[in-house]
DNA sequence: CATCAATCTGAACGCCGTTAAGATCGAGGC
DNA sequence: GCCTCGATCTTAACGGCGTTCAGATTGATG
């Protein structure tokens, strides 16, 4: 208030980073926008110069853990080779290791999140797709099988991840955890192989990432 | 204010009753507890005499709604026969439906879900976990699988709900969120009978709806 | 009919998100 | 080197919120 400057340089960064880390201390709701100023710094209607509202705030840092969220699961595809049943693993496994280790920020996003992600960062649900069409050229997945699988698998490892998160569905230790999320990815993509593939004309979901204008102030 | 008797009589049920139609006009957060009781003709403290905080009516109206979907699962699990493969769909269309026809209260139970559920009623993965059980008696499902496979469906079924619930996905018509909640479903069963089961010592999560005391008031 | 606990009212407290008017600063043109 | 101008931040205020507390009203008990 005094001893720093007027302009503070990166003050919508600092927002977000304070926010984020009053979520991780404090839960999904534990803070104010008021709290979040005072502890940076700043008045309480600094904020409004970068963000239209508190809601915009919730949201951009929504947009921010889902880039962030994005990138990782892209490395940890990657490193898993990537190519076969292994990288639709490694993605199962990160999505539910992150909801694990960050539970207040990914509780945050299951709650508030955002539709549209940082066009910067791959969407995870790009990044599954990805793994999945490279699974389908290796062998590992019917091509008859491939279209709207991306979904199923989506929505298992996001359920397991959103009832983790919830505490509906409790593991002991991050292992059994993670051994879950194997034994549903793996059932899935079993799953999709034996089943009867859907017909012509069947009606395929679309993902919320469409890339799309955001204003930087929303 | 005037006209009604100084008691209201049913002051708790009016007030579940009205936060949750306040949720289905404007959406999860757009009620307040002063809001509600105007609209209940009560003024703002009555409502303590019945929750002991806002955050009590919003759990109370979690399980209120937990307990109905349970309700409502378990009779259409029983009318599809209940005993096969059918069983196990109906409960995963059933969850999506319900997720779908009535958006903004589901969205209310993802978000603030309350771990234990009203006792009267049967907690959803309890119908799930039953007609697994049933599943496995006709053959349907090797015992082997069995163990865990509640989890494994729940998952995929309440990432689908998630998933649409939150606009993350879109189908557009009903017939088709149910056609992708049936082939969720069946690729899930498929997979757990055919996937190497797990093995001896695995470790079976544990749902949140244990039998406990639950204080009326909280 | 008196008592009493349960229920509800009215007024107040502090915190919240948000807005408006003005102070402070940094950058670009003279 | 100064001046202007727009961006950034402050101070002060508004109404609404959740919550508390002292007191009024009521139906049930005996």
């Amino acid at each position: 208030m005094a001893d720093r400057p007027y302009h503070h340089g990166e003050l919508r960064t600092a927002l977000l980073d304070t926010a984020e880390a009053l979520i991780r201390e404090r839960g999904v709701d534990g803070w104010s926008l008021r709290e979040v100023s005072v502890r940076v710094g700043v008045s309480p209607s600094a904020a409004y110069h970068h963000f239209a509202s508190r809601d915009a705030l919730v949201q951009a840092l929504s947009r921010r853990v889902l880039a962030r969220l994005g990138e990782r699961l892209g490395d940890e595809v990657e490193r898993a080779g990537g190519d076969g049943v292994e990288g639709v693993v490694a993605f199962g496994r990160g999505y539910v290791r992150w909801a694990l280790e960050d539970p207040a920020v990914a509780r945050h996003w299951l709650a508030y999140n955002a539709g549209g992600g940082d066009r910067t960062a791959p969407h995870p649900h790009r990044v599954l797709a990805a793994a999945l069409d490279r699974l389908v050229e290796t062998g590992g997945l019917p091509a008859e099988a491939r279209p709207g699988a991306d979904f199923v698998v989506w929505a298992a490892v996001h359920g397991l991840a959103a009832l983790l998160v919830d505490g509906l569905v409790h593991l002991d230790t991050p292992e059994a955890v993670y051994a879950q999320a194997e034994r549903v990815v793996r059932a899935t993509l079993i799953g999709l192989s034996r089943q009867a593939p859907p017909p012509q004309g069947w009606p395929t979901p679309r993902s919320a990432y469409t890339e799309r204008a955001v204003d930087p102030r929303r």
